[in-house]
DNA sequence: GCCCTGACTGCTA
DNA sequence: TTAGCAGCCAGGG
């Protein structure tokens, strides 16, 4: 059975790590869509239900290392506070530092294992 | 099957 | 870790 897209984009964010954070064209790549970012981030605005507490969507941020986020209900200000409260800190301008909390990803095998 | 949209990204100035 | 812009991909209507 082939996940969709989405499920592999959900799958992947579920192994980020507490207190790592990875950029969306980072998922893409894992994914094996290097240029897909726009996908990923539109997979996460599409989070409901019981998906927005299962899926850490909040570890995801664009590859500055800044939050970039347009929903109502989930507000730049909550995902740094969700962030803060596992340990990523944030500079004087809200960027988070990739040397720090940057997440490695995953090896291939680990991916493809996600949904065999 | 076409067209539009989007929580992005890399390049250029 | 600026600002502006075009390119990319998948899902929904």
């Amino acid at each position: 059975m082939e996940p969709s897209f989405f499920q592999r984009v959900y799958a992947v964010v579920r192994c980020i790590p507490r207190g790592k954070v990875a950029s969306y064209g980072q998922i893409a790549a894992l994914l094996g869509h290097p240029q897909a970012a726009r996908t990923v981030g539109w997979a996460l605005s599409a989070l409901q239900g019981d998906e927005v507490v299962a899926v850490p969507w909040h570890r995801v941020i664009n590859s500055a290392g800044r939050i970039s986020i347009s929903r109502a209900d989930l507000t730049a200000d909550l995902q740094r506070a969700l962030l803060e409260a596992e340990g990523v800190e944030f500079d004087a301008r809200g960027y988070v530092d990739w040397r720090r909390f940057g997440w490695e990803g995953l090896n291939w095998a680990e991916i493809e294992a996600l949904w065999q």
